[in-house]
DNA sequence: ATGCATGCTCTCCTTTTGGTAAGTATGTAT
DNA sequence: ATACATACTTACCAAAAGGAGAGCATGCAT
């Protein structure tokens, strides 16, 4: 799927149009830029998104259940990864009074929207991959031959 | 401005819907899934979305234009975060043969969709900036008195 | 000869990040 | 009495990120 062409001027005046006005809207205020910042941050952790994407696949998932799922992360992580995302009100921490403990995390509708902000990053790289790969390739092998 | 109610039933499912349809057309390649940490997690380290955001703006800029306006860069990262958009086809360097060297740097119509991917998150921040500082607040503040 | 401007690169050092492994609290099962 | 399960927390350590500052190549101006 071919989602722009070469570098016609009407396409590019378009994107930059949008970006611009969005921009514009949203981020005269500093404090914007700095959660923008802070927050993608976080999300780039590769633990954010992937708690994210499981909660949003699964509903309600406990500890154990995100620990096995997101398969790599410490518990340290796990708990620090829930910590911060409860704190900003992306999901929810219910303790259930039982023995053995029994914790369950959701997303609020913050942590939903969250998410599909983050889709247009995700459809961008499906779309992009093969061509960021050859760039890659194409400026790792020029210049190694002078 | 609001954009999502209570917890309601139908919203949220219709934003569960929408993260899932763009997660199982984009992202049952482990390669995409790799990229979009990688890419966003570059992206997070803060330089490199000034670096988008500057050239969106002014369209063409210059090695030490950029260093003034990203205030708070040191030339190592400039570089290093210039180099790295140029390897992933995000921006094009070009070298004018001059003394003193003149070097300009531009968007690629890559880096420019890549900005506007962006767009989502950054509204999402704007639209929800007061409510996450209130929600951590709330979350700072409990806990503190037994 | 000296200095300056530009666009880097390189080294050293500090801060941050993240993983491993151990410990904790509690009630239930054996 | 001992072991176990869950959901953490804490201490320690290694790796990575990132900032400061110096050095470098070049040619023109003084």
């Amino acid at each position: 799927m071919m989602v722009f062409g070469p570098p016609d001027g009407e396409q590019l005046a378009h994107t930059r149009a949008l970006f611009a006005q969005a921009h514009a809207d949203a981020a005269p205020d500093p404090r914007v830029e700095a959660l923008v910042v802070e927050l993608i941050g976080r999300v780039a952790g590769k633990w954010t998104m992937l708690v994210l994407e499981f909660l949003t696949e699964h509903g309600t998932l406990r500890f154990t259940q995100l620990a096995r799922l997101v398969e790599g992360i410490s518990q340290k992580m796990l708990t620090q990864t829930l910590r911060q995302m409860e704190r900003d009100g992306l999901l929810t921490r219910t303790v259930h009074p039982v023995v053995p403990p029994r914790v369950e995390y959701a997303l609020t509708p913050r942590g939903l929207t969250l998410g599909a902000a983050f889709c247009g990053v995700w459809v961008w790289a499906a779309e992009n991959l093969v061509e960021v790969e050859a760039a890659r390739q194409r400026f790792d092998t020029k210049g190694q031959m002078p």
